[in-house]
DNA sequence: GTCTATAGAGTGATAGAC
DNA sequence: GTCTATCACTCTATAGAC
């Protein structure tokens, strides 16, 4: 099946466009000339722009997905550290992915639904986190009803308007995986318990303090 | 000037289609349509697009900037709290003028760079806040080197996208501006020394308990 | 100051040859 | 599976009458 190299093709250039762009503002004859086929062949194997952000959007939502997933059923410090670092990877490759969520929520609403499941689900597991390490003795009871699904909310919103925010304010340069765990971390360091500190002060900040090495 | 009124109508129709449809969305046609004018006489009060987009973003930059000043000489919490409402009514007011900053960087460079000073200004003034209050010996010494500029920049975050994400996540009906002003509290209350939590329980609090009554 | 009419440059999508 | 050619449409911007 050599048309699925195509095929893949179309989405990798896709993605890289939109990344740039935007979904509004990349054009078919655009996707064509990146990977040199004529918009004819690309209508051969997506009948539509629609069906090419379609396609997109289902490769990236499993991705992400696949982050989702290695939540584990005893979820400790390092698991979450682990997972924002696949998270900012991931928010970093495809920024327009949060970025255009708007645009698709108004174009293409069947698609935005999906989202939005992956959205609570996230916020979720995050709340859950805080639930599971309460019961390990690491966290604080909570101090108010409520405010550790404040505090989710809060941490869903930074982990994926942090990198976006970062490219917009122009500071693409300095920002780093780091400073970005470093951020999500202060959501969480003010309601460890004094075990939880010492959890996090072993376990936790010297992986905050590598610089950024290479090997 | 009877020319002032009609341009004035062609600005308040934009930042109305603006914020439904996204800037790449509306055609200068619908805002011809939206105040029943024709195509041609919007292009003798606006040369083209662009130059509406710019009067629409000075509108709006002035807004941002008003608020902006209400940072007073002494900024006291109910001060803090005060700009928080005003915050939330302009981003409820006007989600695109957030939303589509990259939209902005991308297409309208010279406009963006304007706004990157502001959220400088806007994250220094919340950091100044902390180093005010310290002084008076409500916030805690700072527990490490960075970390209120770190949170200042969260808050920013938070205060900038919290409402564009509640409008993605499809829960608008049940967003209000106290949510926001205790998500955004939320930040800053770990760092209270008791002091500062008396004040805030004394002074704040209430405000956050309020239903979102009439009169 | 406002209108109608239209030029001119894309843009998405299709038809049909190879 | 890929191409060229082209249609139908949309959008911005302009020209010129009123």
């Amino acid at each position: 099946m050599a048309d699925l190299n195509t095929k893949q093709k179309i989405i990798k250039a896709s993605i890289r466009l939109f990344n740039e762009n935007g979904l509004a503002n990349v054009r078919l004859q655009q996707i064509a000339n990146e990977i040199g086929i004529s918009p004819g062949n690309l209508a051969y194997h997506f009948r539509n722009k629609e069906a090419i952000i379609e396609a997109v959007d289902e490769d990236l939502f499993e991705e992400a997905a696949e982050i989702l997933s290695t939540y584990r059923i005893f979820p400790n410090l390092i698991d979450f550290d682990n997972q924002l670092s696949k998270y900012y990877s991931f928010i970093q490759k495809y920024p327009f992915y949060f970025l255009d969520m708007l645009e698709i929520q108004r174009q293409y609403p069947e698609m935005h639904s999906k989202r939005q499941v992956q959205v609570c689900k996230m916020i979720s597991q995050i709340h859950k986190r805080f639930a599971f390490n309460q019961s390990r003795g690491l966290i604080l009871e909570e101090p108010r009803a409520g405010l550790y699904n404040e505090i989710a909310e809060a941490i869903w919103v930074l982990i994926t308007f942090w990198v976006p925010q970062n490219l917009i304010r122009g500071s693409e340069a300095s920002m780093n995986v780091l400073e970005f765990k470093q951020m999500i971390w202060n959501q969480v360091y003010p309601y460890f318990t004094d075990q939880g500190q010492a959890e996090f002060e072993q376990l936790i900040r010297p992986l905050l303090k590598q610089r950024s090495a290479g090997s």
